[in-house]
DNA sequence: TATGGCGATGATAACGCTAACATAGCCTTT
DNA sequence: AAAGGCTATGTTAGCGTTATCATCGCCATA
């Protein structure tokens, strides 16, 4: 049945796209049909689907997936809103993401927010302009209007990185307060009297750090120091600012515990360049357990937390919940670990 | 008798979401209108557009863009693809990009391909079904398979972070072989003589960086060590087994030229755990201008390209030629720069 | 042989939106 | 006062897909 050569009689969309129906043209079938071939091929007599196959690769046929979403009301999509695309902890949360999503047939979209709870209720707003079937959230903090519009939304939503007791959907997180306070104690076991804490003031994730180490502090040592930062876009540069600051208003700090390793890093850096030495000068502890804590000398001891399993498990939430089965609990904390280097 | 003649003029649709028809209905105007508002507020009267804003706001409707762009062949969609995303790198093209196509009305969605052309070519067909106005590509080596799928979409087409003489369409990067070349000469001038090159197999952009360098060698020094990585989600772990490759096939190497700054820092930190100085026993040069070039001890000499002005230069030409104007040039070079640090 | 079931395929009507045209007032202009 | 041209809004017909139901053979069973 070979008709090469022959041109189809009927033309491609005004759009001049192929579409499905030029596609079912071309293979003598109907668009029902080639749609099935898709979706559902065992459905399809094998020599039909081979014809359809044929005719999709000959044509180069992309299917509009925007309209398979107006018409089944599925756009096999899972947002992911991060603060930022830089920072490699999240990295490990999407590629634990991505591997548990594509084996089942969801496509990962992400968008950034740059630390901004005005810029986070935009992406989730347009995000859900898309109807994607789920979304995962960084934190657990976001202004009113966007939860509300999440809620509405009736998609499953996963809060990650943090824990809460008013979640709005699923949460797979840590529980930064207790990572704060272990800190603190170990900080004081190791003999350390004269604290500080160096955070970001926009992230609620730092700010409750910040308070498990003052409560692991309060009636034992003297109230840390609190150093916020708020540009996160040079992570290095604000660690590096956040030390500086540190010493200057109390030049008898004997440790610092920053908010994220990568900042981290940067006082260190920084401690470097003034050869103020660490830890016998200065200790220095991170949260995040980055790749740059293992690499950095002194070791960088740290807080360290699973992004990939974050990313992994927030998946597996997701595709229990829209294959419809019951989950065993929506709420997981994965814990954290304090990983102890050179630098405290 | 079926179920059909229910009287109950919904509310809502089947889907249970909020339609532009029901905000219609609540402001007492057609459908038309309010699509009206949302796209083309200043043709609207100011009464009428508050009652439809007021609705929108009452009903919290979010508008289906996937229906829009159904109807309007626009999906006001920005689909970009990164090897990685949680190279720094790569955030400031992100940031570049983002900023000049909000303003533009554009939203921007990601997609990573943890730097296989295979998983490139599967995200590219999946962002193609969601029907992006424009795609912007990291590199300019793709499967023959994407790159037909690209020319055939007919969409703008920005490919980055590297030049061709044969581009899908435009190209906003620099010149890999330039720099490569550049860094080899540099090293030559400073005495440098035995010399060793680290990057990876699977980048394009890398191999290019050591023609050149392989280039600016030939004839003065003998031929470089060649050492390339395969998996690059390690960055860091991956400069250090680079830098141990490189003392154990040629210990004598007094500089290696590493073709990224994250593995090049990884290969300063394992130097400075084996006790090997840099830059006095081995010298090390990196590519990109990462935030850690800046902050590691010794600082890192480095090829420094400007990610964000890549970004920025992608978004304006891809508005430009939105809007169906004239384009001055469609590839753009934005050069490089050798920053002396420390490191050599 | 009649019956029913099953596998493969097709026809039709949405899905929620916007382009393109239509209409209805009202204001100029001559 | 008629014609034309505005401005503001409404009506209609799709956009490309899939859900749903219908249809058509074919075969096993009674």
């Amino acid at each position: 049945m070979r008709q090469t050569g022959m041109k189809v009689r009927a033309n491609r969309a005004a759009s001049g796209r192929v579409r499905m129906l030029d596609v079912a043209r071309e293979a003598g079938v109907s668009a029902q049909t080639v749609s099935r071939v898709l979706r559902l091929p065992e459905k399809v007599a094998e020599a039909t689907r081979r014809r359809v196959l044929g005719a999709i690769e000959k044509l180069n046929y992309v299917p509009d997936l925007t309209a398979s979403y107006l018409a089944s009301n599925r756009s096999r999509v899972v947002a992911l809103v991060l603060p930022s695309v830089s920072m490699s902890i999240f990295a490990d949360t999407v590629a634990g993401l991505t591997s548990s999503l594509d084996s089942a047939g969801y496509q990962l979209l992400l968008a950034h927010t740059d630390y901004s709870l005005d810029d986070e209720e935009a992406a989730i707003r347009a995000f859900l302009g898309r109807r994607p079937d789920a979304m995962v959230l960084t934190g657990v903090e976001h202004s009113a209007r966007a939860e509300e519009l999440l809620r509405l939304s009736g998609i499953p939503v996963v809060q990650t990185w943090a824990l809460t007791d008013n979640p709005i959907d699923m949460v797979v997180g840590c529980d930064n307060v207790g990572a704060g306070f272990a800190m603190g104690e170990y900080f004081i076991e190791r003999g350390y009297r004269r604290l500080a804490f160096a955070g970001t003031n926009t992230e609620l994730r730092s700010r409750q750090r910040l308070e498990g180490f003052a409560r692991a502090l309060a009636g034992k040592v003297a109230e840390p120091l609190v150093v916020g930062r708020e540009d996160l876009t040079r992570q290095m540069d604000e660690g590096a600012a956040a030390v500086d600051e540190v010493l200057r208003r109390q030049p008898d700090t004997d440790a610092v515990f920053v908010a994220s390793d990568a900042l981290a890093a940067g006082a260190i850096f920084e401690c470097r360049r003034r050869g103020v030495r660490v830890p016998d000068d200065i200790a220095i502890a991170g949260f995040g357990g980055y790749e740059i804590a293992r690499h950095i000398t002194p070791g960088l001891t740290t807080a360290e937390v699973s992004g990939r399993r974050i990313g992994e498990l927030a998946a597996q939430l997701i595709v229990t919940r829209l294959a419809g089965k019951a989950l065993e609990q929506d709420v997981v904390d994965v814990g954290f670990r304090i990983v102890q280097r050179d630098s405290a």
